[in-house]
DNA sequence: CGCCCCGTTGAGGAGAGTCAATGGCTGTGG
DNA sequence: CCACAGCCATTGACTCTCCTCAACGGGGCG
């Protein structure tokens, strides 16, 4: 999953990944429901999602929730305990997540060594940061319909991106409550507004899964301009790629 | 400007920014309104402002635009420059800008040369994101009024630690169809909001500048929690610097 | 079997948006 | 020096998206 991940952005040498692979790190399991990290806590490793989806939350005093991003197989995340600072939000595994964590001394040190990794974890970084400005255009400037066919594109783009499988048809762990808490709705207008979706043929929806029925429409509808997921990279380097890739409108190319 | 900022995480010592100040690099001057990065356009350097005000924005194809966040005196961005990819949104001059280029390679090579400035840097990178997810959390799951109050604590404190003079006023360059922007509102919801909270006592305007009459309580009705902006370092490392540090719950410690 | 979580739907309400008019300030040109 | 244009902030009246409160039903699980 995480090689298939970098290999988006750039296809890495086997001696680099040699060079990761020996790298001294703990594979652990999460169930569902589980902290990964907790705000507050110091940070002091890099956390690679091998499986399972895990999601970034922060909560208000009052209890409002706000779920910065959602991290999808083959996501590195908390770079910033590289910098050895506090977690200033909390992570929580959404359904059961195998997580590699590689301390951050050595993680240091290996991109000092390699730099074909040290670019492949920048873009990560660089990805995942472009990410969250692309989650405050939606949250910000987006009507409810187009925040959640956004966020359903995104999800299914990433998702293609770490399975390599090209369907239109992506898990969904997420309950309408997790999706309000991540888009600023609630979750009775998630469900109202998807079940007009449902009805105008956009999605269908089975248990832990949901299918976009026309992604094309869907991306206009949302005005879905997949440019900030930065994946362009690899027809460049990569011309013969197996994923196809979305034009800067959101339509699929093949 | 921006050795003072970087020096509320860390105090680097003479002969690092020697390396830093011998770099390659260009300096401009950007008039108010005008463009110092457009979205499409490649990435090559990495910029610091050295005075002046920005703004990172996106714009939607049908003319709404998200401000996604400001750049104050001293910050650094476009680090993903380093990465080599096309810039995603677009950044303008709020003010006049005095803004120094250094070119990628020349600037990867002192980050691989001194790990002082490399973490120095890195929080600074680590510090900005941090921004950007509490900018997630604000436009997610706060009111306007809290919103508003929230933005006007963080450019404070901001501004206090670029300036280095703190006190309640705060210049103010930005109209109300920016703050709209910014916070997913209207100029004139933002309009009436700051009405309302300029009759409760809160803050007074003057042209160009702001004042916050009331810190704490604007911290307590905006839930604002500091800690995102990771000051703290200053305090560990620096324990005698001139700077107070609000605690946790938003409250100044002097 | 019964509990609990989740999704759905209805009714009513509120916060924020839209449209529009007014007035102040600034810069500019006659 | 004054007239006027343009931008910005403000305010009023009205609208609408989204929220709140509440009830109900289905499915998983002990």
């Amino acid at each position: 999953m995480f090689k298939r991940r970098l290999a988006q952005y750039v296809q890495l040498e086997n001696d680099a990944w040699t060079v990761f692979d020996t790298l001294e790190r703990q594979d652990t399991v999460y169930e569902a429901g589980k902290d990964l990290i907790r705000a507050g806590e110091p940070a002091q490793q890099v956390f690679i999602l091998q499986s399972g989806w895990a999601l970034r939350y922060r909560l208000l005093e009052d209890g409002r929730r706000q779920i910065v991003n959602f991290m999808l197989p083959g996501d590195v995340f908390d770079l910033q305990a590289l910098a050895d600072l506090t977690a200033d939000h909390s992570v929580t595994a959404v359904t059961e997540c195998h997580v590699s964590a590689i301390p951050s001394e050595p993680f240091i040190d290996m991109l000092k060594h390699s730099g074909h990794l040290a670019s492949a974890f920048w873009w990560s970084a660089v990805q995942e940061e472009s990410i969250l400005r692309e989650q405050i255009v939606r949250i910000g400037r987006r009507s409810a319909r187009e925040r959640i066919g956004h966020l359903l594109l995104e999800l299914h783009r990433r998702y293609v991106g770490a399975t390599g499988e090209d369907i239109d048809r992506l898990t969904m762990p997420l309950t309408r409550a997790d999706i309000a808490d991540a888009l600023g709705l609630t979750p009775v207008h998630v469900s109202r507004t998807m079940s007009a979706m449902r009805r105008s043929g956009l999605i269908t929806e089975e248990k832990g899964a949901i299918t976009l029925e026309d992604r094309e429409r869907l991306a206009r509808l949302s005005l879905f301009d997949m440019d900030y997921l930065h994946l362009k990279k690899l027809n460049l380097l990569n011309p013969k790629a197996a994923n196809p890739i979305y034009t800067g409108r959101g339509v699929d190319a093949d």
